[in-house]
DNA sequence: TCTGGGGTCCTAGGACCC
DNA sequence: TCTGGGGTCCTAGGACCC
């Protein structure tokens, strides 16, 4: 028998939530009923549009675009800091109402997961029924609305979701792709991006119904085992089950940043990087894994990028050892031109339950490692600025940079 | 278009080994 | 010494997602 997946998606869910919390914290106006939008940290030079409001789509506001140029388009958007906190609340609330219909439930993002409904069906009979249960308990007890896609798969649920919105239930089912799935343009179709839709329209592939129908061989040969996956989708071929818990394997931990002033030094460079080093190497603590690559990045002002690994035997999850690699890669890679953006990750994981102990540094790499736990519990306590490395102080650069703490929930990226 | 920050996976080319 | 080929690891960069 043939599984029904529903895909939940938030509409403009940061700036719903944020407008909910507001309204419940005494404001009288309901910013989703005037051009507004949430956007980047305004103490950075540039930041981004990251959710807007249905009247802020009449001014053709672009979700990605920078703040000055929203604010070219609209004079009078209203714009409201993101607050992080407050999302992961307003998401977890709307699992829980999730959970009492289905327990095979995958978070996607912080604003859409994936629900397995196929047991529950035999309470509940229609899915679109069950579906439009949902949507409406939502809004309802929590004051947000939601487009849920219904499919027999997550690829075409999630296709599904984003036909109608908001306030939608849509199914596309298989004998419904040629209807409501074909004619739409091909960059609507997950996994076709900004690079893919040109190559594609070099081959006469505008829409969706143009690629299913296209040559999967020619498809290969230029897009390579892409091109097959896409070629699939177009399909409504997909065969991945809903993950239920959220319980997945961590790849790899970054954490990047465009510097507030440009960076011409390499000493600023280098605090950069520590300031880095020292959320990552956190970050990496807390996840109870130890590293053995560590990588960097480097964008300059003609926002040309470089990067650098480098992989080594003796896996650690200190932040001095993490910093002494980035620090070299970074002397290794810099050109000397002006620096607007540095990245580092760290990957390759390996659990740290048994600790390598080589001969030659083996008690001071303890001492080491007993400091940065002192250092991760003040923090947790107080706060980034709890305890701070001398060479910071006075230095216009924080001692920590980079977001994601404990709260975080993984999102998947490319991959359903 | 003056373009953030968090991720994942894939590919090509070079190094190195047998 | 020069030659060929296969396998694996490492690295840089690019593509995609939210």
């Amino acid at each position: 028998m043939d599984k029904v997946i529903f895909h939940i998606d938030v509409n403009s869910a940061y700036l719903s939530w944020e407008a909910i919390y507001r309204l419940q914290h005494g404001e009288t106006l309901d910013i989703r009923t005037i051009p507004s939008a949430v956007g980047g940290d305004p103490k950075k030079r540039h930041g981004i549009i990251l959710a807007k409001s249905i009247p802020a789509k009449v001014f053709n506001i672009q979700t990605g675009e920078s703040l000055m140029e929203a604010l070219k388009k609209c004079p009078s958007l209203y714009l409201a800091p993101p607050r992080y906190e407050l999302y992961i609340k307003s998401s977890n609330a709307m699992v829980e109402i999730i959970k009492e219909y289905a327990s095979q439930i995958q978070r996607y993002s912080i604003d859409e997961c994936f629900v397995d409904v196929t047991d529950s069906l035999k309470l509940f009979g229609d899915p679109v029924e069950l579906a439009n249960i949902i949507k409406e308990r939502i809004k309802t007890e929590l004051g947000f609305t939601v487009s849920i896609g219904v499919s027999s798969n997550k690829l075409l649920a999630k296709m599904g979701s984003d036909l109608k919105k908001p306030d939608a239930v849509s199914t596309i089912f298989p004998l419904e792709m040629s209807e409501k799935m074909w004619p739409l343009p091909v960059g609507d179709l997950f996994m076709v991006g900004r690079a893919t839709i040109p190559k594609l329209g070099a081959m006469g592939i505008y829409t969706i119904g143009d690629l299913a129908n296209s040559d999967p061989e020619i498809l290969k040969f230029t897009l390579k085992s892409h091109g097959i996956l896409i070629w699939n989708y177009a399909h409504g071929r997909e065969y991945s089950p809903v993950k239920k818990s959220n319980h997945l394997i961590i790849k790899s931990i970054g954490n990047s940043t465009t510097i507030a002033f440009d960076v011409e030094t390499r000493r600023e460079a280098h605090l950069v990087i520590l300031s880095l080093c020292e959320m990552v190497g956190m970050r990496l603590r807390d996840s109870g894994y130890m590293t053995r690559l560590v990588g960097i990045s480097i964008k300059n002002n003609l926002f040309e990028h470089a990067s650098h690994q480098e992989k080594f035997n003796l896996p650690t999850d200190q932040t001095n050892e993490i910093y002494e690699v980035a620090r070299r890669l970074f002397d290794a890679l810099w050109d000397g031109s002006t620096i607007r953006h540095l990245g580092v990750r760290v990957s390759e994981f390996c659990e740290n339950d048994f600790t390598q102990i080589s001969f030659f540094d083996g008690i001071s790499r303890d001492k080491q490692r007993k400091l940065d736990q002192v250092v991760d519990i003040l923090r947790g306590r107080f706060d980034a600025s709890a305890i701070m490395r001398g060479s910071f102080v006075g230095s216009g650069i924080r001692p920590m940079t980079g977001g994601i703490g404990e709260d975080d929930f993984p999102m998947m990226g490319s991959i359903l």
